[in-house]
DNA sequence: ACCTGAACACCGTTCAAGT
DNA sequence: ACCTGAACACCGTTCAAGT
């Protein structure tokens, strides 16, 4: 089999069987060897849909973007707006960990990054926030939901009891991981009524 | 050469190749046999001091940590000491973006990491926090830190002017770049602020 | 146009052999 | 105890050969 009358591969088909590679087994499983074998052909074969495996990894990324909800730009005011979009963004990226590490490296050229990017910094702009500022808030955004997605807080710690024994404040931390949704939910959760509270005050005061 | 009198290699000298390298290059470029050229050995002797690469990259992620500075948890009242705890945070940090992934990823168990975490925790505790409000607070702090560290976001836009020429808003994107740091900065500031500042008032209206 | 096998220059890790 | 060469099972990518 040389060549067959109808294509074995499509873009869409390789990043959706990236996607699930990933998810499933995190980026370091992500080989083009194995993925096309999940594919039923030969690793060279991919190279004839993306030059590069880094592109392939970068559609993956932008197939997670394009979930995120951006609608509370079209009718909420800004602070509603931002609080709508963070949990969207932050959901999308918890479903999806493993991509985050890519992600966090901002959105390069991925068309559905730009288009976030194009919604959230128009909208405070729009709303009256200086070029600076909404800036600044759009990073601070992506810094909390990136960091909040990249690695629970929770798991983080290990489980061993015995680590904890030179360490007197950290006798819950081995339980941290029975609890880690409720932990990293919380912590965002207050991170993000903390920064919208205290944008909305001096928003209000005129500090924009 | 088979055994020399003198071993050729320590731990320490390992981590501190590894470290320039991984500072120099990034994750990607820490090969075992790349490592152990540096070293003037093979890839194989390696493993007389380390179990696997992982514990080599534990080692530098440790020794970055270590550098954090913990002495306001001291000396100061808690909102100033989590200032100067995660000013130093990033600034260790932004001087080692390529080590942040692993960060990124907990303490696990190494000590330095344990050590700050006690300090934080213990701090807030001590203050008055509740258990439960005192993890939020850490793993917010943590979030806000490496997501801001991870990837820049002023770098994270590409420079290509023509990229954005669909996303009206956009237009000083491809100029972030030039002020990468004052953008990166001043966000984290904006966002150590709001944190702090709204911390400080519910801790003062009892709600801890 | 699109898939293939062979090849190149890499990986992390194991292990018997040396001193 | 600690370094080595050889080996194993992998990588991403190129390219001439096929249809």
């Amino acid at each position: 089999m040389a060549r067959p009358r109808q294509a074995l591969l499509t873009r869409e088909r390789i990043v959706e069987a990236a996607a699930a590679l990933v998810d499933a087994e995190g980026l370091d499983a992500l080989s083009t060897r194995r993925l096309a074998t999940e594919l039923g052909v030969q690793g060279p074969s991919l190279y004839n849909h993306f030059a590069t495996k880094s592109d392939i990894v970068d559609a993956v990324a932008d197939a997670v973007i394009s979930q995120v909800d951006l609608s509370g730009f079209q009718v909420c005011d800004w602070p509603d707006a931002l609080r709508r979009w963070a949990h969207s963004y932050r959901k999308v990226l918890s479903e999806h960990p493993n991509v985050v590490p890519v992600l966090a490296q901002g959105p390069g050229r991925r068309p559905a990054s730009l288009a976030m990017a194009e919604a959230v910094y128009g909208a405070l702009v729009d709303a009256g926030w200086s070029y600076a500022q909404a800036t600044h808030i759009g990073a601070l955004m992506r810094y909390l939901v990136t960091g909040s997605s990249l690695g629970s807080f929770a798991l983080g710690f290990d489980v061993d009891p015995d680590l904890y024994e030179r360490y007197p404040h950290l006798g819950h931390a081995p339980r941290l991981a029975e609890h880690h949704v409720a932990v990293d939910e919380g912590a965002f959760e207050l991170g993000l009524d903390l920064l919208i509270t205290g944008l909305t005050a001096r928003y209000e005061m005129g500090t924009r």
